[in-house]
DNA sequence: GCTATGTAAGTGAGCGCACATTCACTTATA
DNA sequence: TATAAGTGAATGTGCGCTCACTTACATAGC
């Protein structure tokens, strides 16, 4: 009789179970077919708490999506530019984006799956993993470091090694932590740069 | 004066108009923010013609990709399966590839961009192709004719080579024709397979 | 050759519904 | 007591899809 009886308990840290929620059905769903209401319903919180972080559903995805997005762009770039040998700074990176994926098997996934809706076809930027890899191969291509080639399509094919390895991952063909197959990749991505 | 002054034009073939308006909507858009509306504006048609040929916009859509992923599982098989060495087989399931690409430059980039969409997370099907080239992969292990490992893996890996310059391809980073590269896509196929 | 007739294909206004978003309100915390 | 955070019913919109109608064409009978 002191005091609250039988208080209505009324989420608290909506914003996290708001993203959790959002990452799974993101993923499964895809942004468009999953809806705000799902998203509200698996997070335990009312629909509108979403607004209040965020301005609305787009907002949000982007959002998850950049979080890891720049965060691979910063670490790509400060493995490879570290000093050591080409062996040293390729298998930095990929420890580096390995790390990034197991580290949280949702914003990972999300990233990996979504980079069609968020990359603009037609339009590089300056910023971008994908700009920053070529940029250095490139450059490692006029250094003499490597044999001089298709920067572009070496480096397709050296992102194709490791992405394609982490959908197969998403997708359940693969089992384990994907930095468990890091020195595989290394040796696999060393090999291509390598290839005369 | 002898006849039809004025007749009101009416569209006549309007499926492949369709289909192909479909194509393009589905890559840039994405298959859920593309309208039935902007598609049948786009083919110069009405949007009740859609209705003609197809169930409804999922149907079509899953048509269009399973054009390619059937076309590709048939192509895939039958150019491994032929007698010859490991390079010769490589190298003409890459060819096949490549070619189905070029072949058409919208029925293959909607393929690329939707395999997640429609290849349903934790279900394997016998006859999709990256089963197909596992199994393959697994029993060339098997007969020690690549060096065993984990066959799932080096699956990923040679098709990500590929397939992310496919993409690559898609977002305008490559230019020419995907066959270009079918000698560099075999050659470091076989560099990963042959890995020990 | 010429009309009659059945069928496949195209039309587009209109319908109903599910969606993202809003807002007046409540509750917690500083 | 001011501010930030959460609520959920209500709203308007844009979407996929339907349907009664029209048109083009193939076949056939005469």
């Amino acid at each position: 009789m002191t005091s609250d009886p039988e208080k209505i308990s009324r989420t608290r840290n909506a914003r996290p179970k708001i993203e959790r929620a959002a990452l799974k059905l993101f993923i499964d769903e895809g942004v468009d077919a999953a809806t705000t209401r799902q998203i509200a319903t698996l997070a335990g919180v009312s629909e509108g708490a979403l607004y209040r972080h965020y301005k609305g559903k787009d907002e949000l995805a982007l959002a998850l999506f950049m979080a890891t997005h720049n965060r691979l762009g910063e670490l790509l770039r400060e493995a490879l530019s570290v000093p050591g040998t080409l062996e040293e700074r390729i298998g930095l990176a990929v420890e580096a984006y390995c790390a990034i994926a197991d580290e949280d098997w949702l914003l990972f996934p999300f990233h990996l799956v979504s980079l069609n809706r968020f990359l603009p076809h037609d339009v590089r930027r300056e910023d971008d993993p994908v700009s920053i890899l070529e940029a250095i191969v490139t450059a490692m291509m006029k250094s003499g470091e490597i044999p001089k080639g298709d920067a572009a399509l070496t480096t397709a094919m050296c992102l194709g090694v490791i992405m394609q390895s982490g959908l197969n991952k998403v997708y359940n063909r693969l089992s384990g932590p994907l930095s468990a197959h890091s020195k595989t990749f290394t040796r696999t991505i060393l090999a291509i740069l390598l290839q005369k």
